[in-house]
DNA sequence: GATAGTGGCATAGGTATATAGTACACTAAA
DNA sequence: TTTAGTGTACTATATACCTATGCCACTATC
């Protein structure tokens, strides 16, 4: 996985969990990689993979079980509402950014039209 | 202004500047505030504020005059291009984290127009 | 009980960002 | 020449992030 420098990499992982678990790639009730693992998986440090399971289950997205390890949430509802959730902040950022810029809706409705043709 | 924690601050400031480029409220040629001034505005450090010019005088958005300020670059094209390349930053950004969520095109113009019309 | 695998914690060091404060060099105008 | 305003440079400090490393506690299994 590529990193971007100036987004913290526990984010960028938080992120990439997250989009698994609402693309299906990570069932709900499923076991999360141990985090040595994940630690290997994404190339970061033991201490990184620890934080980005606290974060998530703050986020009400997993949960842990001592000794045992870190499992995904088993509440679709909360699932689909991680998709809402992330959804809404990029649409938002987007429209906000293009208005930023002068678009209005009409233009950028016809720009992602022309992008889907090519 | 409001900054977001999770991006650099000189960063934010420096995308705040040329979206006032953009939209004509700084003309080409225009004097820019002084680093002190700038620091001032938006509520920075001398330090940053420098960094901030010398940024954007490293993308050639603007030239430093020493002893005398710094000055918006005078070429209107230079001004364009830098508008085709934020909005192809966001509307790239947009498009693939979107389809990272699973939404395709024709989701995304539906959702736009929808906010559209709240 | 011993072992392996799990999460959790503590210490230390490095880098980037941002701040505070000070000082210096250049330019134009009084 | 003096002054005010400009950019530039330096040191020091603080914080967040990330890493490296080691150790401890809990759980299941042998």
């Amino acid at each position: 996985m590529d990193y971007d420098s100036s987004v913290p990499i526990y984010l960028q992982v938080m992120d990439a969990i997250k989009k698994q678990l609402i693309l299906g790639k990570i069932r709900p009730g499923e076991q999360l990689p141990s985090t040595r693992t994940l630690a290997l998986d994404y190339d970061v440090n033991t201490n990184t993979a620890a934080r980005i399971y606290k974060e998530l289950e703050l986020q009400g997205i997993c949960f842990t079980k001592r000794g045992l390890g870190t499992f995904v949430t088993e509440s679709t509802e909360k699932i689909s509402e991680i998709k809402d959730e992330m959804a809404n902040k990029v649409i938002d950022t987007f429209i906000q950014e293009m208005s930023g810029l002068g678009y209005n809706y009409p233009d950028m409705v016809k720009i992602i039209k022309e992008k889907e043709t090519k």
